[in-house]
DNA sequence: ACCGGTAGTAAGTGACTAATCACAAGCAAA
DNA sequence: TTTGCTTGTGATTAGTCACTTACTACCGGT
């Protein structure tokens, strides 16, 4: 009676299997989230996810390294064919738009606090070194001003975490606006 | 042959429960710290643990609270009788001692990293509520500054967790000269 | 002496979890 | 048709974990 389920290649179900880890390893962490939760919102079984990644942590890993490596994408698109402040200002608007994907904005955080894990500190730096080489290079804006740039972007980003955006109030408008009106000087 | 142990009031044990429950939680987070662990640590059995804070997630609640509270009372001791940007330096060099206290420090992290839990977003968000009034009361400068003084405050904190001051490279010392320039100015 | 409250624990319990193993089923080529 | 590789799962396991129950030991007051 049942059709028999399609087949699909393991590279789409690795796929499957990231998009679900992002959301639940955004929510509960590494240790907080389940491989059998992870498993049946990619719609496999649990020992097949082991299949495909060996273990709990190397998941994780992948996961978080496929998050930056997007983030990285997408600041290299953005900034393409600009220089100066005009770049860094590209690349702020298009770091909004990721982080505004609650998943991407929390696996993040999570990554920054898990640095005491040598791998997941490993991923992390490499990824702030790549951003920021590309945010020097693309601008060619000082030091000090690329400095101020990464500074708005951990704040807001920590804001965004505690929903100062969903939920505004007059101390956290008052630092989002601070910041802002720095950017355009 | 063994003497008796000694016994202590509920308020000392609470006191040495919370000092274990920091550094196993700064370390594993509210998933990966056993309470198990944490009673060990702290010298007391497992079941008293839950006798005296009732449940995992209250025992975090109360460790992360304290955290912030002692931070809170190291800012108001630092800019005591200070004004303006030296208040606000006074503040920050305060807070890099803190922070250098590694379990300050990673604790820290994880609250901002668990917003998702409604409990402890609340306990983040009255915290930089706290700070940023008494920061902008106490120096009297404007929301520009009080904004790039936290602006500045967020990106150190990640700088220190991914160890970039204990293992320098090139682009974080960027980053983080950039920083201190911009607090002279 | 004893009584009431507080400090403290040994011994569980049931639920959950990462990881394994043995095995089935689809599919493509010879 | 058979062979062999890849996709995929059911059943299980060994262990961990938060939390409970039921109990003991100390100590100050009367």
């Amino acid at each position: 009676m049942s059709a028999t389920a399609p087949r699909q290649t393991a590279d789409e179900r690795r796929v499957a299997v990231l998009d679900a880890a992002t959301h639940e390893f955004a929510r509960k962490g590494l240790h907080g989230a389940s491989t059998d939760d992870i498993a049946r919102a990619a719609g496999i079984s649990q020992p097949y996810l082991f299949r495909l990644f060996g273990t709990k942590k190397e998941l994780y890993l992948a996961t978080s390294q496929r998050t930056i490596d997007d983030l990285y994408q997408v600041f290299a698109e953005a900034s393409r064919g600009k220089t100066g402040m005009d770049a860094l200002h590209a690349m702020g608007t298009a770091y909004e738009s990721v982080m505004a994907d609650r998943d991407r904005l929390m696996l993040m955080l999570k990554c920054w606090a898990s640095c005491d894990d040598p791998e997941i500190c490993e991923v992390v730096r490499s990824a702030w070194r790549d951003l920021v080489d590309l945010a020097e290079r693309v601008s060619g804006e000082s030091p000090e001003a690329v400095s101020t740039f990464f500074s708005k972007g951990a704040m807001l980003t920590i804001l965004m975490a505690m929903e100062s955006f969903a939920r505004p109030e007059p101390w956290s408008n008052r630092l989002i606006e601070g910041c802002q009106s720095g950017m355009t000087e």
